[in-house]
DNA sequence: CCATGTGAATGGATTCACAGCT
DNA sequence: AGCTGTGAATCCATTCACATGG
């Protein structure tokens, strides 16, 4: 859903004030019923006849998923994927603000990732209660990656960015959301796979 | 469908050597009926009474998703994100193999990425005939994106894991899966969102 | 005439329910 | 009893088709 925000967001940039949904359907890879359908669900948004009105739809669709506003964030975990994230560039354009980053290791606490201090798991609760942080990106090894998750809801986190290939549990009112680069791969060989394997005809 | 495999393969670490559909529902979020249905697309590999047999049920769904090979695989921006790609432990173990890894930046060509020497895009194709890879991760910022996944394509790539924020387009046969650290967090933000605004009730 | 919004139709996936095996 | 495999029923999302408005 966050897709059709970066696509009218390139199309503002390009100048282009108006936006059929034939258009944005043939650049998102959907049909034309569909972006009706659902730009439908916050409003009719569309004039008949002449199309969507690109900064209008962007204004409430920012407005209706929450994202007129600015999200801080908390990042734990500073191996190789947790800089890559500190130092991710379009995070800050997009309304995230990164307002700290923790590990769990001394080894790693007090060093400098991304230009930002790095702080014990210690200072967390602080930090959220503080800047009022909902979201956590986590990016831990597999082993830790439970209890960590516990020591952010505990902290008063809500919504936690799970980068380690396992299943976190959570209880109810706490959002997880996995990114799993080994399952990506796994998806993308598997329909390679299949492209090679169904020319010939699969039963 | 890889989140079988991982499970799977968690339980058999764990000694585990059958298991139900209940089980394994609990375990991915599934109903057990969900589990046999999927797992009856391979075949009939449960005994009535007894459940699965882990081993079996892993040996034949990485027979059927290609997964009894090892796939080369090569790896082209060394930023951030590339670094943290090439370093990825888990990758091995599930049978991808970073074959070379590649850097459109001459100041980076020659440097060292977690122990590999980062090559130029001009070796790419040499590599690729050689090892016969199929599958490219490409981390590169979004404007070079598409033209690198021009090169790789071009080369003999036909399936890349994309980790810029656009849609690449790739001709008929090339598959392209996509991860967005950004639409993920947006998702997560969006989750957050609604959880706290439908306990008041929406319209 | 072009494009939206929406009820109706369609298709696919999930769930139910149960027969049959151990 | 416990659990699989599978047709039937159900649900959800996408697509179609068209009436309506610019």
């Amino acid at each position: 859903m966050s897709l059709y925000l970066r696509e009218l967001q390139t199309r503002l940039d390009d100048g282009q004030d108006r936006v059929s949904s034939r258009e944005l359907g043939a650049s998102l890879g959907l049909t034309d019923a569909q972006i009706r359908k659902d730009l439908g669900r916050f409003g009719s948004l569309g004039q008949p006849g002449r199309g969507y009105q690109v900064m209008e739809v962007l204004k409430r669709l920012r407005q209706m998923m929450g994202r007129d506003q600015s999200w801080p964030v908390v990042v734990v975990g500073i191996g190789n994927i947790g800089r890559a994230i500190t130092s991710y560039g379009p995070f800050k354009r997009e309304g995230f603000d990164i307002v700290g980053v923790f590990d769990i290791d001394p080894k790693v606490v007090g060093t400098k990732s991304a230009g930002r201090t790095v702080r014990a798991m210690s200072d967390l609760r602080a930090v959220v209660h503080e800047r009022e942080v909902r979201l956590g990106v986590m990016a831990v090894p597999k082993e830790s990656a439970q209890s960590v998750a516990d020591e952010l809801i505990a902290a008063g986190i809500v919504g936690i960015l799970n980068f380690a290939p396992l299943r976190v549990s959570a209880p109810e009112g706490v959002s997880i959301v996995s990114v799993d680069f080994t399952v990506s791969l796994e998806q993308l060989a598997f329909q390679v796979w299949l492209a090679g394997h169904t020319e010939g005809g699969v039963d």
